[in-house]
DNA sequence: GAATATTAGTTGTTTTTGTAACTAACAAGC
DNA sequence: GCTTGTTAGTTACAAAAACAACTAATATTC
């Protein structure tokens, strides 16, 4: 915190708001090689793919509700991964509001890919940590995200 | 991590980087009440009059270089902070080139708002954890923004 | 000391995001 | 069945960020 005699407060680095960006940053940027180089995709469109892979076909709504992205980036993102032929929709016929949403063989593919990509990070970057600091970090990081 | 039989890997709130977005979002988010609604600032410029606040005038560049802003998000950040009588600045006679930044009264006024909130909001934020979490989740953010 | 390179900062253009208004489908109330 | 309200998703427009090209001043090199 280092209070000082002016009285000027803490500094830029330990002020948390400042802080948790930086690392969040830091952080993603290094993880964005793997989706936007190799595969063109933005952040969003990653976090659609994993979701749909990961807990499979969902409408869009559910993503939203989940991630709290808003829904005008998630109607984005899916029609981008639309267009790369990563995903498709299909009405449903019992409400005509709802697409259910789900991978193609070739977006389960390269979720395959990413999410293989997205462990050997994970493992990667725990190794930064010991056991107990890892353990404390991730409680910490989902009770501030309200998680 | 939660691994399970089906080898689908972890839930996207293990995957760091999501995990360190969603808390740094969610801190942001609550903070930004200060500066946007109160004085009409974005994110880059209070960061700007933080650090000349906080550590008296100097360049862009040393703001760049403290930060890992990019220059012309300084740059535009600077011009709006000047256009709003924060902030001025004066040419370096032996450097033409360099421009040294300083609060005006006004900013200096308006600095020593925002950090009295700040130190506030960082007091009211450590209240989320116990001494322990709060001096790990510090040292493991630091290590990870490598600060 | 003239050509070249570097540095500080700005400006212009393109992407991406945020906000609000919109359409289409369904639901409720009467 | 016809208003009124709500929900899922899209689109249009404005704000902000990213990236590249630029100007002006200083350094370097020969």
């Amino acid at each position: 915190m280092s209070e000082n005699s002016d009285d000027l407060g803490f500094d830029l680095v330990d002020f948390m708001p400042y802080l948790l960006n930086q690392a969040a940053e830091a952080t993603s940027i290094e993880f964005q090689h793997f989706y936007k180089a190799r595969y063109g995709m933005l952040r969003t469109e990653w976090r659609i793919v994993f979701h749909l892979g990961r807990y499979g076909a969902m409408t869009a709504k559910e993503i939203c509700n989940r991630t709290n992205m808003h829904k005008t980036k998630i109607s984005r993102g899916v029609g981008a991964l639309e267009s790369k032929r990563y995903l498709k929709r299909e009405i449903d016929t019992s409400d005509r509001r709802l697409e259910k949403l789900s991978l193609t063989p070739q977006g389960a593919r390269v979720f395959g890919e990413l999410n293989k990509a997205a462990q050997d990070f994970n493992a990667d970057f725990a190794r930064l940590f010991s056991a107990e600091e890892g353990l404390i970090l991730r409680r910490c990081l989902k009770r501030i995200a309200g998680l």
